[in-house]
DNA sequence: GTGAAAGCGCTAACAA
DNA sequence: TTGTTAGCGCTTTCAC
């Protein structure tokens, strides 16, 4: 049974050394012999010893620690995108300091994390001001935008290419030989939704096409039906839409089906974007674009820990490129 | 632009007032005149000074932090636990130190915690050696094992009645009139599984049935697929089962639907539990049995909130009500 | 290779 | 109310 506080000085005393041998002992690159290693160790362990990392940070200017900051978890990307970061930055060494953001103002919660003198913070929620990245910068703590950015800001970050994305999705759905293609848009301010939908724009008009109608999900279930239930109000109906994340399509293709009894791909095909997990299930069997969220964290990850070793801030936007996934949620072209 | 490494002497410097004096402005309850706290935060304010938490943590023997273990986020009730856990201890004051479990051995990654200084721990990680926790409890750390327990140790635990839930499905689908009724299974040794599988054999008894086949899911989507198919392969199949999640339970729905062209309910009753979010979705629109995520998370904060003011480290058992939650993907009872 | 001593940035007595 | 003085537990010169 370990005491509650056992410090490197009562290691020290146990065997017979002096507390900075223990230090030394405990520090991956330091002179220690063989002797007095073994000896420390013995200590420490018949005493439960561990470092106290909180010390060992004060002093250092190294905590070991990496903010992160979502907004919410509902959209299955996100779990995915966390646990893959966790698990990452773990192999690095590094821990996960994670907040929420949504309800409280994102100024404190940023606040907090550069109290706990985190050594590098990724932002993943939706609102952000450039303010905020811009304090992180000041403080020479790097910063990281996944999957979203801030125009003409020199914080880095990593997105997929939701504009390419987008066109793909725009052809396929005019070569398959749709004529009103609609779309239901997400958080209107957010650049994915804006990218997707610039580009989904651009690859109808590639085809001739245009966008037949439009209506905004806002990234949230409730919103995409309520989205869903408005297209098909009008006299003519859309007869395929584009719903700006994965997330929302589900919830669309719900309404389809169940309220408006209508057949998937047969009536009206559906296609999302993300490939999170659920797309692959069967009852969804949705087409969409994937984002490589494997390599968009290697990419966030390998940011992160060069700028933490060369202390230089600069920003970089990473853009990985986008997949089409094409599922039975829509019809093929012709 | 702030100074990369603003302390609270540069701070007292700027003011004209001793360091402490600005020690005390930034700590709640403290003696400061008006006038001396005015100059201090106009000092730090120029300064873009903040107080360095480590340090206050080191001192005060506060971390503020609460260590959360996971094993993995693909089942969505994890998710929504740790978004509503976060969001609840960051009201209290408390951040999160997330850590994935799983691949490496949980003993380092609780070691980790411990030299973190952690307040408390949270464990919703599926391998568990109740020896970890007893070093926790060694350390005089609370530690709350979420949606698990183990038998015979003095460790908090935080779960939903499991064993009532799984008498409710058995219950039902005996009362449904079904008579070859099949279990999925979770992971064996999980105390959620052998709860589950305990209280169905027990509401089946009641009825006078008993389970017709078993299969094991392992709690993965490609166990319970494969577990699906095992049994269908019988000479007689099932015409229920008990999944013992949901998340297993869409992947035995997608088999059953699309491999063997089967109807739900018509041709076979699917039962899951958890109630996690998609279980609504009218694609699945399962029937299952709720576990109150919201109460089980006060319960765990209050746990933990509790055992850190007392010091006292007592471990208690909190079991809260399961609800049945009857939807599409079931026959009702007759 | 080892110990003594200084100090990371802060809080918490203690006097004044 | 204030400033002075000790440390919190550790890393890191610096002599030896």
């Amino acid at each position: 049974m370990a005491k509650p506080n056992v410090t490197s000085a009562d290691v020290a005393r146990l065997a017979r050394v002096s507390q900075s041998a223990v230090s030394r002992t405990f520090t991956p690159g330091a002179s220690v012999s063989q002797d007095t290693r073994k000896r420390v160790l013995d200590a420490a362990n018949r005493l439960g010893y561990r470092p106290n990392a909180l010390a060992r940070s004060l002093i250092s200017g190294k905590s070991g620690i990496i903010g992160v900051l979502v907004a919410y978890l509902d959209n299955q990307f996100y779990p995915v995108v966390i646990e893959k970061l966790a698990r990452r930055l773990q192999e690095n060494g590094y821990r996960v300091l994670l907040f929420m953001t949504g309800t409280g103002d994102q100024d404190a919660v940023v606040q907090d994390m550069l109290q706990y003198q985190v050594e590098g913070v990724v932002m993943a929620s939706a609102h952000l001001s450039s303010d905020l990245a811009q304090r992180c910068a000041d403080n020479g703590i790097p910063v990281v935008l996944f999957n979203r950015y801030v125009a003409a800001s020199p914080t880095s970050s990593v997105t997929s290419d939701n504009v390419e994305g987008g066109r793909m999705l725009g052809n396929f759905l005019a070569d398959a030989g749709h004529e009103r293609i609609a779309y239901i848009a997400g958080f209107e301010e957010a650049s994915t939704n804006r990218d997707r939908e610039a580009g989904f724009h651009k690859g109808l008009a590639e085809r001739g096409a245009i966008c037949f109608s439009r209506a905004v999900g806002a990234y949230t279930a409730i919103g995409a039906a309520e989205a869903a239930r408005e297209l098909f109000k009008a006299s003519e109906p859309p007869d395929a839409i584009f719903v700006a994340n994965d997330h929302m399509a589900f919830a669309v293709m719900d309404v389809i089906r169940t309220e408006l009894s209508l057949h998937i791909p047969h009536d009206v095909s559906i296609v999302g974007y993300d490939d999170v997990p659920q797309a692959s299930w069967k009852a969804y069997d949705l087409t969409t674009v994937e984002q490589p969220s494997g390599p968009m964290i290697e990419e966030t990850v390998a940011i992160l820990m060069n700028q933490i070793e060369n202390k230089a801030v600069i920003g970089k936007a990473v853009v990985l490129p986008a997949r089409l996934i094409v599922r039975g949620s829509s019809r093929l072209p012709v």
